[in-house]
DNA sequence: CACATAAGTGAACAACTGTACACAACGGTA
DNA sequence: TACCGTTGTGTACAGTTGTTCACTTATGTG
């Protein structure tokens, strides 16, 4: 699994991966492959489950350093522009496997998004910071705020991983479209339709 | 060209097309191939070339069709879904193409949402619909609104084609993202930091 | 018409692919 | 220690891949 990530994370498509790329990779003979996975369409839905790990560790280290409200969204962006750093591979997969080849894989990825979604519309319940929104309008802010997040993740893979002004101006920019998705919630049906 | 875009349109990912099988797929010769590609990243190329005018001639009917402002989201989402139906394979290989493995195509892609966003931002200012905001902040907006609608096509292509309950919902969905950003739009600097 | 350019063809090649099978090394448990 | 399930190995095979070359056929312009 590591092996077809390091592969990924070198810019191949995880589609256009052979078994016999992968294992060479991994220093292995191609045989083995098969010890462990029945086809590359059952690598990526274990790779996706490990990439549920990944998301929830990082919406857990969220939870815990975002102490005062007024500055949630800037932290959070960073901890998620750390977190993709610290593991491009696993986010290359993420946003390849949105648009992939394998339905599995894609609806995996996708139902991960709506539980980041969910967990988040709870969390914002909880700190009451969505009191006037019904709970269908929270659900959907957060998912589009999620989605914007996970766009934004595409600009950041585009660049340098070390590439810090063109990664400072991404976190600038997600912060504020998050800031005018929230705006627009705080007055949303205020004058909505 | 064409035949290239059936296979992407048939769930398969451009990244892991083979020239023998497009040409196969064409009913001509693999050889022949060299004819018109360099090889499949120039066929990329080329197909974002097109994805072009595809656009382009969606927006030229959003232009002409939004008479009234206050229907403009729900007809403006409204074409474009009709559009992705239409050219579904096109819009399948626009999805892949954005973490797809070729630099140079994400790069087109990216280059033609950017445009999109402008020529947006554009009309919201010939249509007087954004006076209060600078600049910046238009661009701001239309970027996420073009991002937003991107990612809904992702939901679209991943319903069947005559599913039309789902694409219904996700028309009404795609139109209430879009009226929240707007709103947002509406009410920024007003409160915003 | 003749002719130049573009498009398509067929055979050939070495390199690579997925998968099958029988066999060897390993790790832990009785 | 003997045993068993798991992981890895080596060999093999038929099918596919990208690319080359010299060739024929189509197409449109003078």
């Amino acid at each position: 699994m590591s092996a077809a990530l390091t592969l990924v994370g070198k810019g191949r498509h995880f589609a256009s991966l052979g078994i016999r790329e992968v294992t060479r990779q991994a220093g292995v003979v191609p045989t083995s492959f098969y010890r462990h996975f029945r086809n590359m369409d059952d690598l990526g839905l274990q790779l996706v489950d490990e990439l549920g790990l990944v998301l929830r560790r990082m919406m857990r280290e969220a939870r815990n350093n975002v102490l005062q409200a007024d500055k949630l969204m800037e932290e959070s962006v960073g901890i998620f522009i750390n977190h993709v750093q610290a593991n491009r591979s696993f986010f290359f997969f993420m946003a390849q496997g949105l648009a992939g080849e394998s339905r599995a894989v894609q609806e995996g990825i996708r139902s991960e998004m709506r539980f980041f979604a969910s967990e988040l519309a709870n969390d914002l319940r909880r700190l009451r910071l969505a009191e006037h929104l019904s709970d269908g309008d929270l659900e959907l802010t957060c998912d589009l705020v999620v989605r914007s997040v996970a766009f934004s993740l595409t600009d950041l893979l585009g660049v340098s991983p070390d590439d810090d002004y063109q990664i400072d101006q991404i976190r600038r920019r997600t912060t504020r479209f998050l800031q005018l998705i929230f705006v627009g919630a705080a007055h949303w049906k205020s004058e909505g339709a």
